[in-house]
DNA sequence: TTATAAATGAGAATGTTTATCATTTACTCC
DNA sequence: GGAGTAAATGATAAACATTCTCATTTATAA
């Protein structure tokens, strides 16, 4: 993954900062992460970045397809590195675990339902939210 | 619909800020509103709400199920009377205008991607993003 | 290497939502 | 029907995520 190359096609320049965000993005533990969450990982790595410039890389990031924005559930915005196949997520709302998934009956039903309605279509998003019921889950149900 | 039973139920006492909150939605021109359009209506009628209760209100009505809440894109909550049957919805880009719609397809492939990744399902929300083509969309794409 | 436009940092400002607390109100029991 | 009690309200402060401002620094092009 060319990243300085991809910072140039974007016409941002390539600085310490966007290069360092982008690293967290690439090489980190977690694929989905918030603003808040990138500039506390930063700060515990020592490295020195204002939270402004945090949210100001993310949104430039986000518009020019590097990265993409989801607004799970809550008030905050989440990213996640643009590989370039749309999918979608399911969400568990005892531990926070993501896993994504592509379904394409049911984009072809969105599809479908769009024209049925009369609009050109955009964008969609679609989250489910349940438990997951994973072992390390930290709220795990008793089953 | 017996809206005074509604709060009964709930354990909320039939005050003057909550049944006009509930008329604003049983009789007010729109179905979907957020909390500040809320708050503006009441005003705008000459009734004399506070901005708190009304937030107060709308989550009390979300919990007891008498409303729904949405997170369209954008930062802030948008809540519809819950009338029993779940429904999506499309959203145009342009003017804001909402169509909601029920596809039974994509409700059991959901349910069947949920069991796939382990999860137990609660919740889940799927929005359309896209620009409607009706005659009074004020930012109608020509076609 | 220097000029210039862009990027950054620090903190103020914004918009939405929640908390605080004194005052008011709805409901229960007699 | 009226007093007591817990809940609801209003006004305002606070919290929260996010954006803006502007002086200073930095990357890039010439």
């Amino acid at each position: 993954m060319q990243t300085p190359k991809d910072l140039h096609k974007a016409g941002l320049k390539i600085t310490l900062p966007r290069l360092k965000v982008l690293n967290l993005f690439e090489n980190g533990d977690n694929r989905h992460l918030s603003a808040e969450e990138v500039y506390k990982q930063l700060l515990a790595s020592g490295e020195d970045v204002s939270l402004a410039t945090v949210y100001r890389v993310l949104t430039q990031f986000e518009l020019s397809g590097i990265l993409v924005r989801h607004h799970f559930e809550g008030d905050k915005s989440v990213f996640e590195l643009n590989h370039g196949e749309h999918h979608d997520h399911i969400v568990c709302m005892q531990c926070g675990h993501i896993e994504e998934f592509f379904d394409s009956a049911i984009e072809s039903r969105q599809k479908k339902i769009a024209a049925e309605h009369g609009f050109a279509i955009h964008d969609h998003s679609l989250y489910i939210y349940g438990d997951c019921t994973r072992e390390k889950c930290p709220n795990r149900r008793s089953e």
